[in-house]
DNA sequence: TATTTTAATGTAAGCGCTTACATTGCAGCC
DNA sequence: GGCTGCAATGTAAGCGCTTACATTAAAATA
């Protein structure tokens, strides 16, 4: 591999006017410039990311943690966040967390001492005190998903209370008044947001909440089947459920189905997230966008604008629509 | 941030033997190791990997492409490769190639450029004659879901003949004769060899290939969707379709029913990869499952054997099963 | 043309490590 | 005690760049 020493010997030039060249500094006669190229392309060469990073105070690369690899939530958001990355010309070091507090510290860390110039997170399970901390060594990191009074401007979210408030409230509107809810997990703060919403929405048009029509899942597909399950127990009626994510809603959905309900004839069905299962789901499922991929390259920017100086706008609060499909219908009059 | 420098100051000792430890050498006294360990721990020690890369051989990071970020395929692949890479302590730089030549080279040469250990490669543009040409440049890289003779040890595949193979055979089994097929696009090997699985079973078992019931899509939903509608307007007879992908079959499934055909009952429709969207859908797909994990988790091995010498057991390639859902019936006799 | 100003280029000191080689210390031996 | 032979540690030269500062060349001015 050619070095720039190769090409400034062959150039005839110092390491210095190589350097400026290959960092795009004005102060190179262009003819310099142009035979500085040449010889570049000619030896084939490629500066060294690495040795650059160890002279400069950059090392162009982002570390992300996100809680898993797979699953069509983090696609969206790691390939929103590598799109814009790469046309800056940076690296995401991506890493996951799998939403244990050790782990999740772990990744952080790891990245840091691959000197990230800065942190794109996602993380579910370390504590907003250890965040807090990390923001006092010097460290820049954006929140995806995740809200800190103090660091507010850290922090890329999204109207959860809003998500959930609309979902709930398109089913009241279809005449809906006996709701179920099936809840992501509560430690975690968009869960409770949203079930939040889903009140404000029960509240405002005089509906009160009934704890037996509430079922606090995980966000898996399987508590989505265990909530069915064990409303359809109660013997209580309800005639749509609103659900904390999609994948719960698909396990609904299928549980209904094959207690011999149908959706959306007897019962409707509101997911959240939007992610591409819900357009595969039978019926279509209709649910709660989260604007993911937005929101990623926000984080994106977030670091383009605060650790590279670029001039890009920023946005820290998304609002959610929701996304009509099949699998709500109007309440049935008897 | 503390250097090597504050530790071996501080701990009374040189710099090689500081690196000593950091690099786990024998040839430190306990004694010492101990006084230089607890050292680090008290300065907050952390090594620059960044430094490491550019004084060592290695950089510890191995360069992954893919063609998506996102989508049920490559996220199982990113985390097999991942997982066994973190065991190892080794960093893998993701990026995505979007199936576009160009843009899979140059994210293949930022790799490089990167200095990467090591590369694993899911490209489907690049020509077999740049993957040879590269293969000469002394870049250590193994390729996923591809086949090239001369370098047939880096290649990692899956039997995508016997795939075809048993999925057809499946449907025959079932009583099944006019089967219809649904092809990936047929300038990808694996398309290919898909459908030579197909013709290989309607051969052995006495069926002729026909033309008009084989439709060559893109492995994305829309084109399962064209797939049926062509086959339903051509006015043949089809009792079972074998989709080259679960995308496609998604699509198939949904035309089908539009046109009021039940599946399985009247449609016996397998897919192929088994992502996880397979599970979700209505009824739940029978699939030929790539295991895609495994292969992928296979290639970190690879690395892990060839470039950084350790010793583990490598396998090339890997056979398909068939996953027996609710998609299928046997033929309806009339 | 001599002088000042400014642009272009060069010099060399790091950046934080690894590692071949040199040196030192000490156990074991006669 | 003096010597050999390792094991433990130290020395110092890179790795391939960036960059503050110094120098020189060219342009502008008088």
């Amino acid at each position: 591999m050619a070095t720039i020493y190769d090409v400034c010997r062959e150039a005839g030039v110092s390491m210095a006017t190589v350097s400026r060249v290959i960092n795009g500094s004005e102060r190179v006669r262009p003819k310099t410039r142009e035979r500085v190229v040449s010889v570049m392309e000619q030896l084939g060469y490629k500066p060294s990311h690495i040795a650059q990073s160890l002279a400069s105070k950059f090392t162009n690369s982002i570390g992300i943690q996100v809680s898993e690899l797979t699953g069509s939530f983090y696609g969206p958001m790691m390939s929103g966040i590598d799109e814009e990355l790469h046309k800056a010309n940076k690296q995401g070091l991506i890493t996951s967390g799998r939403s244990s507090e050790e782990r999740e510290k772990h990744g952080i860390e790891s990245l840091i001492s691959r000197q990230c110039d800065a942190l794109i997170l996602h993380v579910e399970a370390v504590s907003d005190e250890y965040l807090l901390e990390l923001s006092k060594r010097n460290v820049p990191f954006v929140l995806l998903n995740r809200y800190i009074e103090e660091i507010a401007d850290q922090c890329i979210v999204l109207d959860d209370l809003h998500g959930g408030y609309i979902a709930t409230k398109s089913q009241i509107e279809l005449g809906h008044t006996d709701i179920a809810y099936i809840s992501g997990p509560l430690w975690k703060g968009d869960a409770i947001q949203r079930l939040n919403g889903h009140k404000k929405a029960l509240k405002e048009h005089g509906i009160s909440f009934d704890e037996d029509l509430c079922f606090e899942g995980d966000y898996f597909k399987e508590s989505g089947i265990a909530a069915v399950e064990s409303l359809l127990s109660k013997g209580k009626h309800f005639s749509a459920v609103v659900c904390g994510n999609d994948e719960m809603a698909a396990g609904a959905i299928v549980t209904l189905r094959n207690a011999g309900l149908s959706v959306p004839r007897d019962i409707s069905i509101v997911g959240y997230d939007d992610i591409d299962v819900a357009n595969y789901l039978y019926p279509r499922l209709t649910t709660v966008k989260y604007p993911l991929k937005e929101m990623a390259s926000m984080a994106a920017r977030w670091v383009l604008k605060n650790v590279y100086n670029q001039d890009v706008r920023l946005e820290n609060k998304f609002v959610p629509d929701l996304i009509h499909r099949d699998s709500c219908s109007e309440r049935k009059v008897h």
